[in-house]
DNA sequence: AAAATACAAGAAGGCACTTTCACATCAGTT
DNA sequence: AACTGATGTGAAAGTGCCTTCTTGTATTTT
C-alpha cells in the first residue's frame, strides 16, 4: 500500500510472507542497542516520564555523556521522546516520553514480565549447555558400548 | 543470591534501583541481533514450531548458512530452541521452539502488535526530524525578530 | 580571573557482529 | 569415479557501534 523505502540496510523483502518480522526487527534494532532500553525504562519510572539530561545520566551508571546524547537523539528522531531546551545558563534540557513512547511501555512491560519469570531458566539452560560443551565430549554417537 | 558471572560485558549494577532493565537488556541483546527474531517468528509460524535447517534457511531470504547456524546455536544455548539430529545421509536436523521459547512468543506478539499499530508514526517522526535537520536551520533562538 | 556548571559535538581507536568463501562429510545417483 | 544433497565449521575481511578524550558556551561563584 504505502511504499516504505527507508530503514537501516534492510532488504525490502517480506519475510515468511509477512512484513511483521521486518518491522519488529527494525524496532529491536532501534531499541535493542546498548542504552536505549535503559533510557526508556528510566524515563518511564520518573514522574511525568520526564527528566533532565543530568538526571538520566545519574540514573544510568556507566553511560557516557556522548552515548546519552546520541541515544536521546535517536529516540527523539523516532518520536519516542521530546527534547525541550530552556535557554538558561547553564543550559537546562528536559526529555520526556511522548505518547508514542509511552504506548511502547505496555509491550515492553510484557518483556519485563517475561524476563522476571523466565530469565532464571535461560541462565540454567546456558550453564547446562556450556557444561556439555566443555567436559562431556562423549555422546551417544561415539559411545558405542 | 547466585553469583552470575557470565553475560555480555554487563556491569553487575542494578539500574534505577531495579534489576529489570539489566535483564531486559540482556534479553534484547540476545534476541535483538540481526537474525534471531526472524528465526523465532519463522519457527512460530510453522506447524509444531518445528522445521529443519534448510526450511528455515529458505524462509529467511538473505541469511547465510553460517549466521543461521550461529543464531540457532545461541538460541539453543539459551534454551529457546531444541536441536534434533537424525543421523541420516545427508544429515537431517530439526529445530523446534521449546516451551520456554514459545512462552516468549506472547510478549513478542505484543511488540509485533505495537509495530503494526505505530510504526507508521515512527517513520513519520523520522521523516520530520530529518527534514528539520537539513533545511530549517533557523529556530526560535536565532530568529529574534 | 579562574573554576564550576549542564549540555553537547568531534575525532580516534578498539572491539564485536556479519559477511563471504572455502572446505568436510558420506550415502545414493549417474 | 565424480557429483549431489544437507548441515556445519574455519579463516579472513568488512562494517559499524561504543568508548574515551577533547573542546566549547555563558553565567555564577570563589
Amino acid at each position: 500500500m504505502n511504499g516504505h523505502s527507508k530503514g537501516p540496510h534492510l532488504d525490502p523483502v517480506y519475510v515468511c510472507g509477512h512484513k511483521d518480522p521486518m518491522a519488529v526487527r527494525e524496532l529491536l534494532t532501534r531499541v535493542g542497542d546498548k542504552w536505549s532500553i535503559f533510557l526508556i525504562l528510566s524515563l518511564a519510572k520518573l514522574p511525568g516520564c520526564r527528566a533532565r539530561f543530568s538526571d538520566i545520566e545519574r540514573a544510568i551508571p556507566g553511560i557516557s555523556q556522548r552515548m546519552l546524547t546520541m541515544t536521546l537523539r535517536h529516540l527523539e528522531r523516532d518520536g519516542l521522546v521530546t527534547r525541550e531546551l530552556f535557554p538558561e545558563v547553564p543550559p537546562r534540557v528536559e526529555y520526556e516520553l511522548t505518547s508514542l513512547g509511552r504506548s511502547l511501555l505496555e509491550p515492553m512491560q510484557g518483556l519485563v514480565d517475561w524476563v522476571t519469570t523466565n530469565w532464571e531458566q535461560v541462565k540454567e539452560a546456558r550453564a547446562q549447555f556450556d557444561g556439555k560443551q566443555g567436559s562431556n565430549i562423549v555422546d551417544a554417537t561415539t559411545a558405542g558400548a
